[in-house]
DNA sequence: TCGATTCGAGACGGATCGATCCGAATTCGA
DNA sequence: TCGAATTCGGATCGATCCGTCTCGAATCGA
């Protein structure tokens, strides 16, 4: 991030964090109600009760302003229950909770449909996607080492189809709730065709 | 949409269709190219070498021209193969080549992107989410009538479980090829766990 | 021919925003 | 206590775009 790196001179008035965390939180906000490129700096400075000034102090522009605060955003966490259908269950309903109990579902399309005509910032966020998938692909990793899953799975074919249906929802405006986990996870499991391993 | 509606009074020279179609085509190529936020009407005009009078003749504001312009890219088309197998590979392979030979693939995540906040985007575009999502549920629903698939299936849900892979590569940026076809369609049919019909 | 409508091009006022600059306020070291 | 450094919120200037309008040319029906 740009603010991070930042140790603060010793002499002078010192940065208020008050106002850098208003400036996020409004980032989050705006993005939220306008998009990204929708997103401007005045609007965000009003929001947070800010001069413009004090955000291009911190921040060269807006991109890394956005990055940054959707780096506040929590993640999706591993979950190791022992078994390879209480894991991806567990996950994928606190990711539906994080999704409906944050500014994270207004934000992930927000930026991703950004992202398709926007290079630069396709560059600073696709690594940020990669690493929020990693406790999904550490998962599906566990269970074919448990000899839940077979070892040669193909694991980012895995992880897309088991957040795939999320991901169409959330993107197209479909509606999202934790009763959907489980039927999601058994059809992605063991298939449309739906035949149940034999030794249950 | 908005002009479809205009049967051109009988006096006075006529609307030209060749300024029609070269406005439409320069407003999915700026959308590919900026997006649907930072669309304006001015680049619209300037890109499709026509005044922006000659817009605004048409349509009333950027949404309805999005929509109809939207309406021009191609669909997905209904394939019976016999079999769900063949139905399903041909259909999604075929939805591939349309994303990497059409404005589609970066038009839709555009529009996506903005619907999330944008609700007469919303209003106008889910509907017609909803209409090209048909053939897809057909051919399920042709493969429980086959039997090839469980009378219960929850067909919406396998629909996002089908194209689930593409939406999230899609939006994420990760690489699309019609080489993924064919695995995608099996681990969605037999799930991760991979176990074949016995007799396949 | 004449009136009506369209064409591309651009001028216009109003609004918004980016990026910088300003004076005032605040907090540091000495 | 005091001066220097740095912050603060607000003001300013230039650029862009919207939506309307005007212009001369083109193209139709009557």
């Amino acid at each position: 991030m740009d603010s991070s790196s930042n140790p603060a001179p010793s002499a002078g008035r010192p940065r208020s964090e008050q106002a850098h965390r208003a400036i996020l939180t409004a980032t989050l906000e705006r993005l939220v109600e306008v998009g990204y490129s929708a997103l401007t700096i005045e609007g965000v400075a009003q929001r947070a009760g800010v001069g413009k000034a004090t955000i291009y102090r911190r921040w060269s522009s807006k991109l890394p302003l956005v990055i940054e605060a959707y780096g506040l955003l929590p993640q999706l966490e591993d979950v190791d229950t022992g078994n390879i259908v209480g894991d991806l269950s567990e996950m994928l309903r606190n990711y539906l909770q994080l999704l409906t109990s944050t500014p994270l579902r207004g934000v992930i399309p927000s930026i991703a449909g950004e992202r398709a005509h926007n290079p630069e910032l396709s560059e600073l966020f696709d690594p940020i996607v990669r690493d929020r998938r990693r406790p999904l692909i550490a998962v599906l990793q566990r269970g074919a080492g448990r000899g839940e899953l077979p070892d040669d799975l193909d694991l980012e074919l895995a992880a897309d189809l088991l957040i795939g249906p999320i991901t169409t929802r959330l993107f197209f405006g479909a509606r999202i709730s934790t009763a959907m986990v489980q039927p999601m996870v058994e059809m992605a499991l063991w298939g449309l065709v739906g035949r149940r391993p034999v030794e249950g």
